[in-house]
DNA sequence: AATGAATGAGCGTTCATTCAT
DNA sequence: TATGAATGAACGCTCATTCAT
């Protein structure tokens, strides 16, 4: 998982020491939440964790949501982060950039805070709106550079075709999270599935042109 | 989502009134699951939604796990049952029934339910030991299916590789589910995405032996 | 005080077990609101008064004001009550009736039950619908019985006029609430405020007819 | 409802900011006091309807019953005042004075700050003994004027009897508050109630007389 | 098989108060 | 004079669980 960004709640607050508290509780919060799930997540449990009173809790972050989302959003941020990093590196091709971003993403999803803290805020997206809106946002920026390097690596496809297939591969990724984390069945196959996605993803932006998504079934070879 | 498979409960239960009962119980269960999620799942809440006492819900689901446990286990069994299908339908191709099992995948992710019931299922799995064997349970009957069709369609590839390309190929499609399902931001796109599922996922299967899977990321052509 | 009246909680419920303690906690619950104010009336603090779990008294009154509502409507079902006895009261003229309510009405002001419950009652209901309403009910019964006598110790009186006499001496008496309880300034005058406000009243009653109220100050003879 | 008297805090005070705080405060502390009640009055939502912080609340008013005290003096000091300027009233008769305090003390109950500000004052009264004694202050100011107006109006009563029928006809008036204010049941007939309330009023203090009090109730004509 | 009663724990939240700055 | 930080207590409420009937 990557870093936590905990620029977003030091802004607007006041004294130094209230900064550095936040963010103690965050990280916290985000251990709890890695732990034991939303479902147990609560501010007792985050107090206790970092050694706080409740009450100190309570008033840098009034409610359970307020924790929530700046937890959230502390992770999702220091995604987006990371996106913008790689955009950057200069000097390799659109496919190799396209083959780092799938190595990066796939990598990170061997780590045990990221495939316990998705399947838990796509779980969490189904019932709270805030959380469901930080997911897409990070989730947009994940796919503008998936999109960029399949507009450089198939200039034929159009702006809504490259979008489908960047979503299409973007969640295709995602989907392996519950299978290939820490203690998961396919824990060990996470280099062999990495390298069938770059293969497999980077076919699909390279040939994707030459058929039309909307009539795509009609030029599949399907005889047995 | 596919119907509840209620006959694991009815096993081991003496008289009809205690079946139909607990029946009663499971599909309130799983509504409350999918309108509420796990963190506000309660037995309480479960038996306003049937109408029936708290006591007598704890009567037949003694815990709150056991009730967890029981609707997990009708639908994802409900599931099983849908595959074991498929692989009944006669007269077509090892493709056609592959692209045939894609699509009966992807249009379930459309639904309301899937779209929350399995996000709920993976976060559960990380902290519920016996909902991470029922998730695996399924998920190796969804993948049988897959991975006989992938030798049928591909008869050079051994085991292993199969299996592996299985895996990737049920996995994506998975990932698809925080992002198809009702109100979502693609719901509009899932016959797209179908499309190139079925394209790129066939493309794959009948491709994957030309190159050896733990080598294969030498081959791509990633020259700019 | 009047005693409570414990019936309408009784109604529609089911255990004699249950009642009972239903019944325990509608008096602890009256002895918390006067010894602490609706201020510091609390679930934990009549729960502890009549050595009940917390989690029983929310069993049987769910919320906070649900116990609240519940003791206000047995104590003012208690006066009603008692009302509707003193109306029956036969072999007495409409005067003695009268003066009859008057002194049964201030004597009640003497005790401290009611000196206490009655302004907590009137705070309460401008900021609580419900006991507003049920305060309503209960004045509205109280006076019944005064207009009704009103309009026999004078039956020149129309309807309204009689309302606005009845209102004017009703709530006169219970003016005399947060000066005459135990304890309070005017607590040994008792006897003789009384006595005015039977003398002053009973003039009313008889004299008010001789003059239009909405025109009454005409009459008034205010020379020095 | 009065004017605030603001006098008090500002005494013993040293800077004109700190006067001017505190009065900020108080006026914050009513409104909180009128909207939410005693049962939901606190420092915090004090300092957010002024926009100070709870520390700087706090700083001026240490405890919650510093704050509370402050504000009720405020108030029946500017209630004090006003009585104290009726008195000046020249060129009136004792009996047009007279009337002149019941119309105003009537009036005021017509308001929406004083309909709710004295049943809250009231309850306190019983379990805030400074409350208790500054509201005793409050009434003994009110009543010294009706009982001065009562004695030139009926020489002959003694200073008991004038202190006994004094007591009685504010009691009464007061005893209308719960039922005349904004939204209650009676307000529309608070002109009327007025009346009634002059009439009776002087006819009590004129006729009272002819009766010792203590044996007032001989002289009643109960005969049906 | 079913229900109501009862308990005790945990949680989110509000709050009065204290303190350092 | 003013403010933010911090604490600890209390409260309303929900809940899982147990038990007697």
């Amino acid at each position: 998982m990557r870093d936590l960004n905990l620029s977003p709640p030091l802004d607007g607050h006041k004294s130094a020491k209230g900064r550095s508290t936040k963010s103690i509780i965050l990280k916290a919060a985000l251990e709890i939440f890695i732990e034991h799930g939303y479902g147990e997540f609560s501010i007792q449990k985050v107090a206790a964790r970092c050694s706080l009173s409740r009450g100190n809790v309570s008033y840098h972050y009034p409610t359970r949501d307020d924790l929530l989302h700046g937890m959230v959003d502390a992770v999702l941020q220091g995604y987006i982060d990371d996106f913008d990093d790689i955009a950057k590196d200069a000097g390799l091709s659109a496919a190799e950039k396209f083959v780092s971003i799938i190595d990066m993403i796939m990598s990170d999803l061997g780590t045990k805070e990221t495939s316990i803290f998705f399947p838990e805020l796509w779980a969490l997206s189904n019932h709270n709106a805030y959380a469901l809106a930080e997911m897409n946002k990070m989730y947009q920026r994940a796919r503008a550079h998936l999109i960029e390097l399949i507009g450089a690596i198939n200039p034929a496809l159009n702006k809504t075709d490259r979008e489908l297939v960047g979503v299409f591969i973007s969640a295709s990724m995602e989907g392996h999270t519950p299978f290939v984390g820490p203690g998961k069945e396919w824990e060990k196959s996470l280099p062999k599935l990495t390298n069938i996605a770059a293969y497999s993803f980077l076919h699909l932006a390279k040939s994707v042109t030459k058929n039309d998504i909307a009539a795509m079934r009609k030029g599949l070879k399907l005889a047995s």
